[in-house]
DNA sequence: TACTTGACAGCAT
DNA sequence: AATGCTGCCAAGT
């Protein structure tokens, strides 16, 4: 496995395993974070390839309108708005997350 | 090998 | 407010 492999997506997890809980940040704060200064699509890319029972809280990753970015109704955006909600962060009717509240 | 696609985001129109 | 374009970087075709 080369270095730009396991270097780069091992950084995005390991700045998603830092997100405390009941905070989200966005794919930009993420890759930022990582030093992708500008690759949020990786980001997205990077958490698409997680197992389905990986201890990585990819859950508290959003995009930068505070908003789930999985098909409505699909499955894994359930299990992300329900894994958020229980840890305190509150969703608004049309579903979208205050960032001034919850952001990291 | 080259082109397209994707859990995004910021700026321009 | 709604589109469209560009940057980023790995994977798929």
């Amino acid at each position: 496995m080369t270095d730009s492999e396991l270097g780069l997506n091992q950084r995005i997890w390991q700045v998603v395993a830092a997100i405390p809980p009941g905070r989200v940040a966005t794919y930009g704060q993420v890759a930022e974070k990582a030093g992708l200064s500008r690759a949020a699509r990786r980001v997205g890319y990077a958490l698409r390839g997680l197992p389905t029972n990986t201890r990585i809280p990819w859950h508290r990753v959003v995009n930068s309108q505070g908003r789930i970015s999985l098909p409505e109704g699909s499955k894994p955006h359930a299990t992300q708005r329900d894994r958020l909600a229980r840890e305190g962060v509150v969703f608004s009717a049309t579903g979208t997350i205050d960032l001034r509240h919850h952001g990291w």
